[in-house]
DNA sequence: TTGTAGGCGTTATCAT
DNA sequence: ATGATAACGCCTACAA
């Protein structure tokens, strides 16, 4: 059986009787060509089944129409929220989304970067890891566009959107302090992303702002952003002499995490432990679960980060005709109080 | 500022003083060319920062290495988890992977499905919709190979691996009548995907075969696999005169949709309402959920799906060098028995 | 308005 | 063992 050869521009050029560069044109849609033969191209074109190669054209323009898209773990739905988002801003533009998960290795993360510029994606949105610096060389000699998302990197002329820690964190543990807790755990995650420590930065900052210096160490537990990490700080953190009133979480997974050590070790929730997180994951908000938290906008961060990939892809320019200036945003979260905070016992 | 051109191929051919097919041949690893060059070579390209431009290579080999992931709702964890799976096979033999959300748009996955071929994808897995005559078409004539995921299409060729649904379904539903239960609702999915139709179908089966030939149509309701869609679902099944004393649902989402409108309408479940999902995704297992289930082996199914998928678009062959076969492989569910089934109240 | 020619970076074929 | 040449499918000057 003949294997069917693909029909090329060449295909449509013949059978119309042009020349290919006449029907590249008309394909194109500009304006030098007559509308009765592009008429007749676009007829041509569709009854020969033809199809651009997408691969031929990136060749001679040099933009493939990809972007991708780097996250540590596609299954936690916090990215799963985010790449949602950037998945349907960049269909709109017709781009296509190539999707790397790096887990939480810096090497795969820099393989990912690499294999993906050979690919020639037009943009890039990291979410997970800091960069190496050969992966800024890398991506400064392929000019490739960076959105950095929830992590910044002041090492990298990028873009960056991302929730407000500090102020996130702040709302959580105020609340907690003004509700009377004084000894509150922290259940980190991996200091590989700048929001990891921004959150445990906020974490200080408030306790010592509010008398409460002689924080243990031992309280900061880290965590991997998943679920069992949760129950195993929780382990940690509740098995002690003196075990914390409350425990904040630097991601609703992990506060979810703590729920469930907290209910297997008999505790109950608020009376006498109380959780926070953050994110505001959906089933925060389920009645059974009932997390107070502090919502991160994802979707917003998404749909940004995918428009101004974007618009720096189409090389876009402020009025002046200079290139946008780097853009560096914080949204701000709000907090969410549901069933998962109370006074702390009076012991 | 000088805007850097790539480093070539033909870069690293004069730097070497070799000519381009031979450098070609030696980052190829051919054993035709001599050890000692091979060596220089490499040093060279290294040196100069060489990449392989893959647009270059797919236009003239024909194989891109990427391949693509349609789903109908990548924040549903269910496909996630999915997938994470697939992302991780692709990854090991060097393949990207686009990944598309098609909703439940039958235009966006066929508009998908050809702009990821004139992409050139090697390969492509599809999990939401059927195909259309024109999708059957086009990806025959471009002899793309495809996986159905939980999808079969029988008018396509391409190898297919799920769950049994069927089975999983019976597996549920005969639990619940042996507790007792007579009056079941069913909360199903849209009828996009064989998986929707299979599920139903067995929830009728099983209810003739035990006798329950009453069965009201109005106590099939239908759902979008979501959890609000759950919820809604719920409404319209617990407002009536005479409510069902079990839900059953086509997925685990709706299924906590389901719990959550029975908690706010004050019903305790089991002892009031006996709730059973599908897929087993994470958060059924929380304790503070404890959702009764059928695991559906995803983790599997995803590695499955996308190893298949690379062996066909390496163009692998049986030992006699025939074609593979196409395979269709239905993956076993298993019954997670945990807090959402009781015997239904006398009434 | 349409046609011609060259090149994007590779690899495959054939010659040396 | 290495080199020359052509071709993959498209776009874009420039020429007609």
């Amino acid at each position: 059986m003949r294997v069917n050869r693909r029909v090329t521009l060449n295909d449509v050029a013949r059978e119309c009787g042009l020349a290919p560069s006449t029907v590249s044109n008309a394909l194109a849609n500009k304006s030098i060509v007559t509308p009765a033969t592009k008429a007749n191209v676009l007829k041509v074109a569709r009854e020969l089944g033809y199809r651009v190669s997408m691969t031929a054209r990136a060749l001679r323009t040099n933009r493939s129409g990809t972007i991708g898209l780097l996250a540590s773990d596609i299954a936690n739905s916090f990215y799963a929220d985010i790449l949602k988002q950037v998945e349907e801003v960049a269909w709109g533009k017709g781009i296509s989304l190539f999707l790397g998960s790096t887990g939480f290795d810096d090497a795969k993360q820099s393989r990912y970067i690499t294999s993906l510029i050979d690919k020639q994606i037009d943009g890039l949105i990291l979410t997970s890891h800091s960069l190496r610096t050969t992966d800024r060389k890398l991506i400064k000699a392929h000019n490739i566009p960076v959105v950095c998302l929830n992590r910044y990197d002041r090492h990298l002329n990028a873009d960056f959107v991302g929730v407000d820690n500090d102020r996130g964190v702040r709302l959580a543990l105020e609340h907690l302090v003004s509700v009377g807790h004084r000894s509150i755990g922290f259940v980190t995650g991996p200091a590989v992303a700048s929001a990891a420590n921004e959150r445990l930065d906020a974490y200080h900052a408030v306790l010592k702002e509010h008398g409460i210096t002689r924080v243990d160490d031992s309280l900061v537990v880290l965590g991997e952003y998943t679920e069992v990490s949760g129950r195993e700080a929780a382990q940690l953190l509740l098995r002690r002499t003196h075990p914390p009133t409350a425990i904040y979480c630097a991601n609703d997974l992990m506060a979810l995490g703590v729920m469930a050590t907290a209910h297997e070790l008999g505790l109950s929730i608020p009376a006498d432990l109380s959780v926070m997180g953050f994110d505001d994951i959906d089933v925060a908000a389920h009645p059974l679960i009932g997390l107070s938290t502090i919502s991160a906008p994802r979707g917003e961060m998404g749909r940004l980060a995918a428009t101004m990939l974007i618009e720096r892809v189409e090389g876009a320019t402020d009025p002046q005709g200079e290139p946008i200036p780097f853009r560096h945003i914080r949204l701000a979260p709000t907090m969410v109080l549901r069933n998962t905070v109370a006074a702390p016992k009076k012991s």
